[in-house]
DNA sequence: AATTGGTTCTGAACCGTTACGGTCCTTTCA
DNA sequence: TGAAAGGACCGTAACGGTTCAGAACCAATT
């Protein structure tokens, strides 16, 4: 039976025929997928964790160029790719349990996230993207802190020592507001906490008191957030030359704050992105560009040659510094380098 | 044991416990999601059938929008989403007999693409969606025809009688070339057809003869083919005052090609788009907007809704035509408008 | 003391498939 | 002609859970 399916070759054509045949007449619709996954123990599937409403990552450009590499992955593999429904809000670990797949992906959650310790606990391969080493799974990221510290070294290099930043949430609660050192330090989102703690570094070694500098969070990220969020920051200092945000959907919503105030970018004031993404790119953004589909590549690679079970692997992509039209020397000021200490 | 996980009403405090406590001890990870499957005759999750790669999904804003609204509705039931892969170049239909779901959502496959008939021959509900009604299966989609004839008649009033057209792939083999009516008829996208059939309608009853109309087809969809198209076009006659694209993709390709010749829109050439994508919006692009996003919404509703089986369900999507900057009447001359007969 | 009712717990059947090993039949070669 | 070899076919045992019937137990009622 399973035979005239699955493997010809083991039976006459003949009795193959005959087996479709009465099969068909008795309205018998073919293996049940289920049954042979079970039986196999190959689900033909990964699962992808996201700590956002499922649909989040159809909007975010960032997660959509991650889905798609990881999507190219799983074709290549002949694999599917099932999207598991995590609500943040309730902590209903469920769906994790019921997900019926090979490995796990797991995309930028916080570290505390109820899901990823559900996902950890099941005996299946897993990857994480954007999270810290855990040392038993496989991951794939960047150098967030480098890549910022990078960054942060341009704006000095041009002479900016008094900044504002715009992050995205850092943990699990909502905080629209400014941000603690504390909070900073505590964040349960590895990549913003890194990206902040870039800034910090190469700031504070520029004399900048980082504990003065206005930092504000966001939950939501989309433009609309950047935009508020870049006016919180030059309400409380009018006086900033320089904003820095986390990511290029906050950093083109605070070009939008920065028009409707009239500030001319960058000649007023300099507003710089992270990630890479087209809009940013058309706007002429200052920003680090991340290889996104590759990391969505590389972590579906990694997991479906899980096979060769050796010790966890952590693979870190490069990043690019991208100047764009949006950072300039402060203004008035003469564009005053610095050269290290 | 089953029920010390999942019914712990059905025992007391005491011995549940204990079972897990044993549990843990043996390192049992757990109910094995597949296995429940099998039992329950739930596998917690929808598949999605698409024509084109699986990244392609990613890549295409109206694709993005379908899945947004899919993965609501998924994520409103606690159901998982999954990406079944079925690669369009090989016939190979055994992803669709491995997908271990509930029903399927076939979203815009060609009417005689295998992998939807072998969706169909699986004992699951499914709906399908810019698809002919199969009178089997739940449908959603929109007036395509009716959309795109009331594009034309707007074009029509406008005075416009010689245009060209770019529209995508209209069946599986690739055909980057003008179309003949045969093909046109015969085309197995039923969207791509009857947007077609709209146009062919609405023209010849202001007087043109359809088949003298130059309709340029492209297998790829996205701006280059857009482009390309509308160079085919306006080589073969540079008289045309219109350019009808099916899509807003190619329509955006479409007006760089004329911006590259010099030709001012809408001076010099009118074009229009099919969708209402973001992009589109922002260039003042013609065209007929569609609820995506509800679309998959819908699609995934109809789908979780399938306890009451009643007969099948078809709903079709209001659609809006946006007149937006690119569209105006013929250069030179005066704008004519058309009453009828 | 026996019956009733209710709760907690145990065991077995079943979901549909694939893997495996055994039987049977045919062919080949000494 | 008989033995060995090989191919085709078939039956059965898991895979790991859920469900459900009924056993066992305890308390309260007749």
């Amino acid at each position: 039976m399973s035979n005239a399916y699955n493997r010809p070759d083991q039976l006459s054509p003949e009795l193959r025929r005959r087996v479709l045949d009465t099969a068909r007449r008795l309205g018998y619709p073919g293996p049940d997928p289920v049954a042979r996954s079970l039986r196999t123990r190959k689900a033909g599937a990964v699962g992808l964790l996201l700590t956002e409403n499922l649909s989040y990552a159809f909007r975010d450009p960032a997660a959509i160029g991650f889905l798609e590499g990881l999507a190219l992955a799983c074709e290549d593999a002949g694999t599917g790719l099932l999207l598991v429904p995590a609500n943040p809000e309730r902590e209903d670990v469920a769906s994790v349990h019921r997900a019926g797949v090979d490995g796990f992906v797991v995309y930028s959650v916080p570290d505390d996230d109820p899901h990823l310790a559900a996902v950890l606990e099941r005996p299946v391969p897993t990857v994480v993207c954007d999270q810290p080493d855990l040392g038993t799974v496989d991951r794939v990221g960047i150098d967030d802190r480098g890549a910022m510290y990078e960054l942060a070294r341009h704006l000095i290099g041009l002479g900016h020592r008094r900044i504002g930043v715009v992050c995205m949430r850092l943990a699990r609660d909502r905080n629209d507001g400014f941000v603690t050192p504390d909070r900073q330090h505590a964040a349960h989102f590895h990549v913003q906490r890194n990206r902040l703690s870039g800034l910090a570094e190469a700031f504070s070694e520029a004399g900048v008191d980082w504990s003065q500098v206005p930092v504000v969070e966001r939950f939501d990220h989309n433009m609309a957030s950047g935009a508020s969020g870049a006016a919180q920051v030059l309400d409380r200092d009018p006086q900033v030359t320089a904003l820095i945000c986390t990511s290029d959907v906050l950093a083109l919503g605070a070009l939008d704050e920065a028009a409707r105030r009239g500030l001319r970018v960058p000649h007023d004031i300099t507003v710089t992105g992270f990630d890479g993404i087209r809009a940013g790119e058309e706007a002429g953004l200052t920003t680090v560009r991340q290889p996104v589909l590759e990391k969505g590549r590389a972590a579906g690679k990694l997991l479906l040659d899980a096979a060769e079970r050796s010790r966890p692997r952590s693979v870190n992509l490069a990043t690019e510094l991208i100047i764009g039209k949006t950072s300039a020397g402060p203004r008035g000021g003469a564009e005053e380098r610095w050269f290290g200490p």
